[in-house]
DNA sequence: TTGCAAACGGAGGCAAGCCTCCATATGGTG
DNA sequence: CACCATATGGAGGCTTGCCTCCGTTTGCAA
């Protein structure tokens, strides 16, 4: 998940969206460039965000764009896989902290760290290797998480991890104007999850 | 909100989205057939559901389309008025019961009922008369409700009307395959509303 | 420096959707 | 029943986005 050369190194073509980084300077930095304007392109206007546009934002002409992702799917599935990388870090990261605030805070970042949420959340519905792959390395990050917490009596036990997912993630489908607002909208659904004493 | 000829019968022409039922029988009949099939289609495919496709499901040529809803904001407008009406209707008809029953029995309606819940998601952050007057409506329905549970002890205090629409409709943003886990996702939604002694 | 594989950019063909326009059809009233 | 205001449907022009193709440019290894 977290290397470069994993998964299949078989067939000499690029076929899954893991990894591959290219290997010019200029691709590269182009490959980069790309990536950065589809994750804020996806965040605005969803998965239909327009390919020409993400080339303009990125600053490179479409032929390039089509080198580098030769489809949508591609292009959102790179994102994604980026994304997926940040969360399951994330969740090592807060392995330290008592269950509660490491479920609590990991599910924030689910909300809150990832310009893609909105992408990311629709991509939980969907067929795909890539997001197969995804979802499960979501759910060997933060399903720990909530079985911790569960154990310790801090979240209810009726909870699959799915559910948590999908309530957390419907909060952060559109954009908040107000941030105080996600707050109050983010702490409510913490508290559905959430056993008190 | 519920007859026919309120709002300004001043001008001939059909300005806002509010009631303007057209008057010939055949007229009226596609008029009917267009909302249906757009209810569904945008129930599917969102608000970016293509126009040629639901004069298709509704029968009618899309000059036919054209001549009820001039443009696709009239369209979406008065399939989302139609919505409102009905939830607004919900509200009265759980007045009688107590405070947290009648609260969650009308956010459940919020979730299950409209089968355009996503585009009504979605235009709950537009601007527009229509969602304006829309939205005010839903207030002056459920928010009474809201008060209510609230002034019981049934729900917290530090949440707004808004914040609960929210969380209660991100819940729904992606379809359920399992009605069982919807049903567990809104159980853990209103339990974050919930104040439980 | 030079050569060339790798990468680039964008013109242009194609498909899908939007919307207008108008020749044709029809409900309902006198 | 006849008339006409009202309504219908879909061809076609326009825009936008998708993707391919190919002539030009460029990184980099020798």
């Amino acid at each position: 998940m977290t290397d470069e050369d994993d998964a299949t190194p078989a067939d000499g073509a690029p076929a899954d969206a893991f990894a591959r980084r290219p290997k010019r300077a200029d691709a590269r930095r182009n490959y980069e460039k790309l990536l950065t304007a589809a994750r804020e392109a996806f965040a605005e206007a969803g998965v239909s965000a327009s390919l020409e546009d993400i080339a303009r934002r990125a600053g490179v002409g479409i032929g390039t764009l089509y080198r580098h992702f030769p489809t949508r799917r591609d292009l959102f599935e790179s994102v994604y896989v980026d994304e997926v990388e940040v969360l399951c870090r994330a969740a090592d990261e807060l392995a330290g902290l008592p269950p509660w605030e490491a479920l609590a805070g990991w599910l924030r970042r689910f909300v809150s760290y990832t310009a893609t949420k909105r992408a990311i959340a629709e991509a939980l519905n969907y067929d795909s290797p890539v997001f197969a792959t995804g979802r499960q390395a979501i759910g060997a990050a933060g399903e720990p998480l909530l079985r911790r917490a569960q154990d310790a009596g801090d979240a209810r036990p009726d909870a699959s991890f799915d559910d948590v997912l999908r309530l957390v993630g419907g909060v952060t489908m559109y954009p908040f104007a107000d941030p105080a607002q996600l707050e109050r909208v983010l702490t409510m659904a913490l508290d559905g999850i959430r056993i008190r004493p």
